[in-house]
DNA sequence: TGTTCAACGTA
DNA sequence: CGTACGTTGAACAC
């Protein structure tokens, strides 16, 4: 029977020890390590050959084969074989690992055999791809491989650095070697091959054993009828001839090694792109290479034109809402301004829908039924827009009395997709996503461009941002779909934005006058600390200094030293106070407590000028930098208010309730993490220590040593408090040891009676860990992952560090689920509620409300239910409220 | 002038 | 050798 004549396959095959060994020596270091030091030349130049290779080859099937550092059957043939190599450098080494890790994220299969070197797998897959009718192209440094090049078999060697190969069929070989690639191996043994300590026979070289190997039909001819030999190079010829035997035998590649694939299962798996990037962020590889490596793999064919086309319509005055009206779809939205603190003002607006059809103006100077087709269509959820970040442009179109409703934020779905990035820059995602620049697309036709002023430029750039956001935005609808993190945005992170926007609006009252009492007397503690602290050594001296404080306590003062630092010794408050016991110089003293004094200084100084004419702060929360998932604040940052010393505790002082409305309300979740761990982890022990009701940490402190709660010590308690809230971080021996300030091994012995009670906790820790190591990402109870591609990483500290972000990212980021659903929740129930009272901070755990007039215990109420329903976990949320004049005195 | 480091505030 | 942040001033690099 007749069938459809197969399309031909290609299988590539790779040696990745000899191809990294190349990029390692090729790329210069210095050039290719991340902050954290780990060297990535011999990742980036391997990567980038082998995406090279992918895109100009298009491959049906791809291996890359690595050695084993075990001694292969050519060691036991041979003592000297390979001996002279340099030792792999430790920088190298480390390297493969992530060459590996590049390879699971690429899902291309990478195999190593004991016993055998890559090559006698490339061997191998060569033979049998042949024989089921594959076409095999082999990309190794090794020139071994020349002897596996027939009309099937092709191999592709690097003659310079990593980016030029030379491709090797039959005639390459026969024309650049003299001899046939069958023959090769014989060549190779008459001559030597230096790299593996194989010396040939001596003054005989490429030429003249091409040339007695045509004379004689081959090697075997050849050695049968070594007396016929002439001259000096016959004679060190039969002077050589037992090496030149075993030469033969040991580069002679193995093509019968047992293998766990089969060519034809050697296809390119569905990979994760997210997967892929965050590998990449970690290695600290950006611009060309991690284009080009999408651009080549990407199964989504890329768009041909780099830029976009944005076609400005000329609107006349009144013209816009038939503009608007007549689009269909999503509409990109880009505006200019400034925005900030609770404000702003835009000078420009750009909208463009996915054709490149746009418009450009300021709204400042439209006709006044412009004005209104614009507000009723911002503010209509019916009419779908999409922009990059909306809630600072959303302040300033508050400030304006518009609002925005039925936005796709492409800003909060880079970050939900890697929330890992240190930035969403419109222009990187669009690159990164689409492989597109943010710019124009020049005109195809002979239209003439006309020299555009600055303005028809500025015009053009907003226009395009307008364009990108759209197509933008039809990407991460996939991305997020994918990974099931849909929902996340257009529920969770979505919804809260204009909430947010609100709250910073708002702000929080301060008292001035409290401010600046507080940062008086500070200064003038702080003058007077300072002053002892020159008294006690001799001279003045900069107290802020870490440099000068070192020379001081170390140089003059001959202290001990402290742990080290990058620079020089610490000079922390731990390990001051560690100095203070043994050696109770006053200095030390004075140190710490002009530090402390210092830093409550400076938090109430960078206050002070932060109130707008009403006497409020505006921070900012920031939805898109905690890798968690938490928010973060800034400008100032009010989620960083003393609260744990009576001095510090003074600053909330000056948060206050404003005019108009009655008290503060603060509101906030009770061992939220730990209640988390319990759930995740269904320890029962756990849970039912919650459902007890009693004190937490007395509870389990109870449990773990078999007393009666009545009787567990203060002792006992903080050493459990400090065991439950270190597990959630991935508390080692070590660290539990210096904190309870007990022996490394009695740490350890607490861990165990822990565990004992609460074993569940020690297996979910371990699962998460495992399962994380092998999905790639932590998910939380909302689904938001986060990739860790170094759980895989043979750099320990590395490692370990993922390590323990993968135990805390579920727990932290659950929390931060939970809360941002309270505050939804709230929002929502504040309005249809009717009350007048508003939400104004998020510190994590708490949220601070003010409370208008007569709705203190309604608003109670109300928080109280949707914070506490905001999740049912299995250790069910618990809620403590407290309200006050000033955030001080809501504190409960 | 901009960036990095040590130190320290919060959950 | 415990996670997640932001701010500060000094020191360093340019």
């Amino acid at each position: 029977m007749a069938i459809a004549e197969p399309t031909p396959q290609t299988l590539l095959l790779l040696d990745g020890h000899s191809l990294a060994y190349r990029a390692f020596y090729a790329l210069p270091v210095e050039n290719f390590s991340t902050t954290t030091g780990q060297h990535t030349n011999a990742v980036f130049g391997f990567t980038s050959m082998l995406v090279n290779v992918l895109r100009d080859e298009k491959p049906t099937h791809v291996a890359v084969c690595f050695d084993r550092s075990e001694p292969t059957f050519r060691h036991t043939a041979y003592d000297e074989y390979k001996a002279g190599r340099a030792k792999t450098p430790d920088e190298f080494r480390s390297q493969v690992q992530l060459i590996q890790e590049m390879l699971d994220a690429l899902r291309i299969r990478h195999l190593s055999v004991s016993g055998f070197e890559a090559d006698d797998l490339i061997a191998t897959l060569a033979t049998r791809a042949s024989g089921e009718g594959m076409r095999t192209l082999i990309v190794t440094g090794d020139r071994d491989a020349f002897q596996l090049v027939d009309a099937n078999t092709t191999v592709l060697y690097p003659v310079k650095g990593v980016s030029v190969l030379a491709r090797m069929d039959p005639e390459a070989v026969e024309t650049k070697y003299g001899v046939s690639p069958q023959r090769y191996r014989e060549l190779a043994a008459l001559v030597g091959e230096t790299s593996d300590n194989l010396p040939g026979v001596p003054g005989v070289g490429p030429k003249t054993a091409a040339k007695w190997l045509a004379a004689y039909d081959g090697l075997d001819n050849l050695i049968a009828r070594v007396d016929e030999i002439k001259g000096k190079a016959g004679e060190s010829l039969r002077e050589h001839l037992g090496e030149v035997i075993r030469n033969q035998q040991i580069n002679k590649l193995d093509t019968e090694v047992e293998l766990d694939a089969a060519p034809a299962e050697l296809t390119i798996g569905d990979w994760e792109r997210a997967e892929i990037q965050a590998l990449l962020d970690t290695l600290e590889f950006r611009g060309e290479l991690r284009e080009r490596l999408f651009n080549t793999i990407s199964e989504n064919v890329v768009e041909a034109e780099e830029g976009f086309t944005v076609e400005l319509a000329d609107l006349s005055p009144g013209a816009l809402g038939d503009w608007l009206a007549a689009r269909s779809g999503r509409v990109g939205v880009a505006v200019a301004g400034r925005w900030g603190r609770g404000g702003g003002d835009l000078t420009a607006i750009a909208l463009a829908d996915v054709e490149g059809a746009a418009v450009h103006f300021d709204p400042a100077g439209l006709a006044p039924e412009d004005e209104r087709a614009l507000a009723a269509w911002l503010a209509d959820p019916a009419k779908p827009k999409t922009m990059h970040d909306a809630k600072g442009p959303g302040l300033a179109f508050a400030a304006r009395g518009l609002t925005l409703a039925g936005v796709t934020d492409t800003g909060l779905a880079s970050y939900l997709v890697a929330p890992d990035q240190r930035s969403y820059e419109l222009g990187e995602q669009v690159l990164r996503f689409l492989h597109r620049e943010l710019r124009e697309e020049a005109e195809q036709s002979g239209q003439l461009t006309l020299d555009g002023s600055d303005e028809d430029d500025a015009a053009q750039e907003l226009a395009v941002r307008a364009r990108a956001v759209v197509d933008l935005a039809e990407a991460l609808d996939g991305e997020l779909e994918r990974r099931g993190a849909a929902r996340l945005l257009a529920e969770l992170e979505q919804p809260l934005v204009p909430i947010l926007l609100g709250m910073e609006r708002a702000g929080i009252a301060i008292d001035h006058e409290h401010l600046a009492n507080l940062s008086a007397t500070l200064g003038g503690q702080a003058k007077e600390v300072e002053q002892n602290a020159f008294d006690a050594v001799g001279h003045e001296f900069n107290l802020g200094s870490p440099k000068q404080v070192q020379q001081v306590l170390f140089d003059e003062l001959g202290l001990p030293k402290t742990k080290r630092t990058k620079t020089g010794y610490t000079t922390d408050s731990e390990a001051l106070t560690g100095l203070l016991e043994k050696n109770e110089h006053p200095v030390l003293e004075r140190i710490l407590r002009w530090r402390e004094v210092s830093k409550l200084k400076s938090i109430v100084d960078s206050l002070i000028p932060l109130a707008d004419d009403t006497g409020r702060i505006h921070t900012t929360f920031n939805q898109t930098v905690a890798a968690t998932g938490r928010l973060s604040s800034t400008d100032p940052n009010v989620q960083n208010i003393p609260t744990r010393t009576d001095e510090g505790r003074q600053i909330r002082e000056a948060f206050t309730v404003g005019p108009g409305y009655e008290c503060l309300l603060t509101a906030d979740y009770s061992q939220v993490e730990l209640r988390i761990m319990a759930h995740l982890s269904g320890d029962e022990a756990l849970i039912e220590a919650f459902a007890s009701g009693a004190d937490f940490h007395t509870i389990t402190a109870a449990k773990v040593f078999s007393v009666d709660p009545a009787s567990v010590t203060p002792e006992l308690r903080s050493k459990i408090k400090a065991m439950n809230y270190g597990l959630a971080y991935g508390l080692s021996d070590f660290g539990l040891s210096q904190q309870l300030r007990i022996s490394p091994g009695e740490a350890h012995g607490l861990k165990e009676e822990y565990f004992e009670v609460f074993g569940g906790v020690r297996d979910y820790l371990a699962e998460v860990v495992a399962d994380a190591r092998r999905d790639g990402y932590t998910e939380t109870i909302l689904g938001r992952r986060r990739y860790l591609p170094d759980l895989n990483s043979d750099n320990r500290q590395r490692r370990e560090m993922s390590e323990r972000m993968a135990l805390n990212a579920p727990i932290q980021g659950s929390a931060a689920d939970i809360i941002k659903v309270a505050m939804i929740r709230v929002d929502e129930a504040l309005r249809s509620s009717g009350l007048s009272s508003r939400m104004l901070l998020q510190v994590h755990d708490e949220l601070i409300f003010e409370v208008a007039p007569g709705e203190t215990d309604a608003l109670r109420e109300l928080v109280r239910t949707q914070m506490d329903g905001a999740y049912a976990l299995r250790a069910p949320l618990a809620v403590s409220m407290g309200t006050g004049r000033t955030w001080f005195d809501a504190a409960h």
